[in-house]
DNA sequence: GTAGATCGAGACAAGTTGTCTCACATCGTC
DNA sequence: GACGATGTGAGACAACTTGTCTCGATCTAC
């Protein structure tokens, strides 16, 4: 999980309750300053004073702001990762799942992390390999949904899992970035409704 | 246009030939390094270098940081403004809309300056009013069409601007930011002809 | 041609970054 | 509970950046 070996857990030993709260202390810190102050404040000085530790300290475990940030991030989606169960109709499984993703984007510090993951991957080859982590793991839900759907013969067999996503996490992310607003319920209601119309099976177009 | 008032051209008198020269190199200047680096890239000193130009030159025209950046924003932005002919199809006119769009988000500076603004809306709030401006102006074409649409009794008259703009710009978005790759012209056709389908007139849901 | 403005270069203080060292507190183990 | 090992905070330090000023040289508009 961790980006950076200097500070690494010892092989075999467990690691040093210091270094952990350290760590902890470190990386909530770093997260809200995300939230508040966008990814540029996340410098050494900036976090080491939020967290109340040492500068030092900061350097030791990340000698390069880089894996600092990356870190941060991670830190930030921890425990935002959630696997919705499907079990109803394909448009309640489509909605339950673009709900929690909604809401995600909505609340945690979740819409912050994909912001700077899309502004830093243009420029960084390692974080763009983690934006592209992320939002595949944010695909998979969606597609696991009109994947089936597909094969009982429900929707259009030429989707593929990148346009299926484009077109139902592309409109609430939309809402968030562009508009910029909360997504509400009905917002994923709309977007649901209107994707599942507009890729019905037997296209007579 | 200008966002600091500092070296305002004298209210009735021509602008000074050096004073334009040296906006124009730390401008150009600058949106090279935005889509290079990104925007925290855009410091006075970097610019400067860049431009090849007075350290205290850009300090002049840009005593404060952020309005360097809103400037070279908007000299980003400066002739990607195109405006699309309605003359076709509905299908017809909002293929080319967004068509126009995507070559603006694929090739320019485009999306690099929206990302700016995403990323900064939510720490400055003139960024942030700058940001609105911007998408509103956006969303214009695809309204002006789908308006249309709805007037001719095409298109489901439940639809508003910002839904609208979301299940047709906002799929579009997603590819380039979040997949992230070039948009193809066949996208642009899969999300028109999924948006026109998924919003009939006479709904029989 | 000239008065007035802009320019680049550089000085300067204040702050930041990255690296060290050292005294001290805390840890896991015996 | 005492021990050696290790992480920690404070601060020193050089190199760099930021923001402000002044200066003489150059260019512009009239």
């Amino acid at each position: 999980m961790s980006a950076t070996p200097p500070p690494q857990p010892p092989p075999g030993r467990v690691e040093d309750a210091r270094v952990a709260r350290s760590r902890r202390a470190v990386l909530s810190a770093g997260v809200d300053l995300l939230v508040r102050e966008g990814w540029s404040a996340l410098t050494h000085q900036r976090v080491a004073r939020e967290a109340d530790v040492g500068r030092a300290t900061v350097y030791r475990h990340w000698p390069d702001p880089k894996h600092l940030l990356i870190d941060v991030l991670e830190h930030a989606l921890a425990g935002e990762v959630r696997t919705i169960s499907h079990v109803g109709s394909t448009r309640d499984d489509l909605v339950a799942e673009l709900t929690a993703l909604a809401e995600a984007i909505n609340d945690g510090p979740t819409f912050d992390v994909i912001v700077t993951l899309i502004e830093r991957a243009d420029v960084d080859l390692e974080l763009r390999r983690f934006h592209e982590r992320m939002t595949r793991l944010a695909r998979r839900g969606v597609w696991s949904v009109v994947r089936s759907a597909i094969d009982r013969g429900e929707l259009d067999p030429e989707l593929d899992e990148v346009a299926a996503a484009a077109q139902t996490i592309g409109p609430l992310f939309y809402r968030r970035a562009l508009v910029p607003r909360r997504i509400r319920r009905a917002d994923v209601e709309t977007v649901v409704d209107a994707f599942l119309d507009g890729h019905r099976t037997p296209r007579e177009r």
